[in-house]
DNA sequence: CGCGTTTGACCTGCGC
DNA sequence: GCGCAGGTCAAACGCG
C-alpha cells in the first residue's frame, strides 16, 4: 500500500435512510434490521442503525491476493477480527464481516466489499460504535503479527502512523443522495476532491483514518453541492453537524497526540 | 496459548 | 406462509 491515496468517505445516518441513498453495492436489505447483534444484545431496527460507508481505492492491493474475494480492508486504528464472509447476490465479490477486537465487548463492526460500480474501490461500511478508547498496544502487537502471518489473509495493517503531509480530499455529501448509481457518486467525489480542500494527513494506512475522522466531524458528500458549488456558509452548516455525530465513534475524539494533526484547517505536519 | 481466518450452518427480516 | 438473501455463530484449523 502506498497510503497516498484518496479515500472517499461517505457518511450516512440511517435515520434518513432510503434505499436510494445507499451504495448500489450495498443492497437495501443490509440497512434494514437483521441479526446485527448477538442474542445478548438488544436488537435494533435496521433503519435505526448508524453506519458510515467509506469508499477506498484498492489500487495498491495486488490482484493476486484478491482472487475475486474481498481484499484487505482499509486499516484504521482498531483491531478487527473477521467473523464471516458471504457472497452477495448480484456482486462478483463477497462481503467480509469484521468486528472490533480492540476491546472485549466492543460492538463496532464493519463490512468490507469491493464496489461493483468500481472494482478498484473497496466499500467499507461501519456500524455501531466502539465502546472503548484508543486500542491497546496489545492489539497493535497482534496486528503486527498478523501482517507477517500470511499476506494473503484479510488482515488489518495498523502501522504506527508516520506523519507526512499529503493532500487528502474530502467528499461532501448530504445524507440523502440524489444520485442513483455509484458511478455518479464516485465521479462527484472526484470533482470535489479537486476543488474542495486539502487536509494534512498521515502517510500510509493512517490517511484512511484521517479521512474517517475528518468526515466524522465535518464534511459529507453532496452531489448537489458538488454541482452548484460550495460556499463557506454551506460548509459551515455541514460542519455544524459535528455534535450530532458525536455519539457515533465518539471515542475517535479521544485520540492521542495525533488528534491534533487530524484537525481541520492549516495543519502543518513535518 | 492466544488470537486470527475460514467456512458451513443457522437465524432473521423482507418481499412476494 | 414461503423462499431468498444478508448477517452471525461457532467449530476447526493455522500461526507465532
Amino acid at each position: 500500500m502506498d497510503g497516498r491515496i484518496n479515500r472517499f468517505v461517505r457518511e450516512q445516518e440511517d435515520n434518513d435512510y432510503s434505499p436510494e441513498d445507499s451504495e448500489d453495492s450495498l443492497p437495501s436489505a443490509m440497512f434494514s434490521d437483521s441479526k446485527m447483534t448477538s442474542t445478548s444484545s438488544p436488537r435494533k431496527s435496521r433503519r435505526a442503525l448508524q453506519k458510515r460507508v467509506v469508499s477506498v481505492p484498492i489500487k495498491d492491493v495486488d490482484g493476486s491476493r484478491l482472487k475475486g474475494e474481498v481484499s484487505s480492508p482499509p486499516s484504521d486504528s482498531w483491531a478487527w477480527r473477521k467473523y464471516g464472509q458471504k457472497p452477495i447476490k448480484g456482486s462478483p465479490y463477497p462481503r467480509a464481516y469484521y468486528r472490533c477486537s480492540s476491546s472485549k465487548g466492543c460492538l463496532a463492526r464493519k463490512q468490507v466489499e469491493r464496489s461493483r460500480a468500481d472494482p478498484s474501490m473497496l466499500v467499507v461500511t461501519y456500524s455501531s460504535e466502539h465502546n472503548h478508547s484508543w486500542p491497546a498496544l496489545k492489539n497493535n502487537q497482534n496486528r503486527n503479527r498478523n501482517q507477517t502471518k500470511n499476506p494473503n489473509q484479510n488482515v488489518d495493517n495498523n502501522p504506527i502512523p508516520t506523519a507526512t503531509t499529503t493532500p487528502v480530499s474530502v467528499s461532501v455529501s448530504s445524507p440523502v443522495t440524489t444520485s442513483n448509481s455509484d458511478d455518479d457518486q464516485i465521479s462527484t467525489n472526484f470533482v470535489m476532491d479537486e476543488e474542495f480542500t486539502n487536509f494534512s494527513t498521515f502517510d500510509s494506512e493512517f490517511s484512511w483514518f484521517t479521512n474517517f475522522e475528518t468526515i466524522s466531524s465535518t464534511v459529507l458528500e453532496s452531489p448537489i453541492l458538488a454541482r452548484d458549488g460550495i460556499r463557506d456558509s454551506d460548509i459551515a452548516s455541514i460542519f455544524s453537524t459535528k455534535e450530532e455525530e458525536g455519539s457515533l465513534f465518539a471515542d475517535l475524539e479521544e485520540l492521542p497526540e495525533c488528534s491534533l494533526v487530524f484537525g481541520r484547517g492549516d495543519i502543518g505536519v513535518s
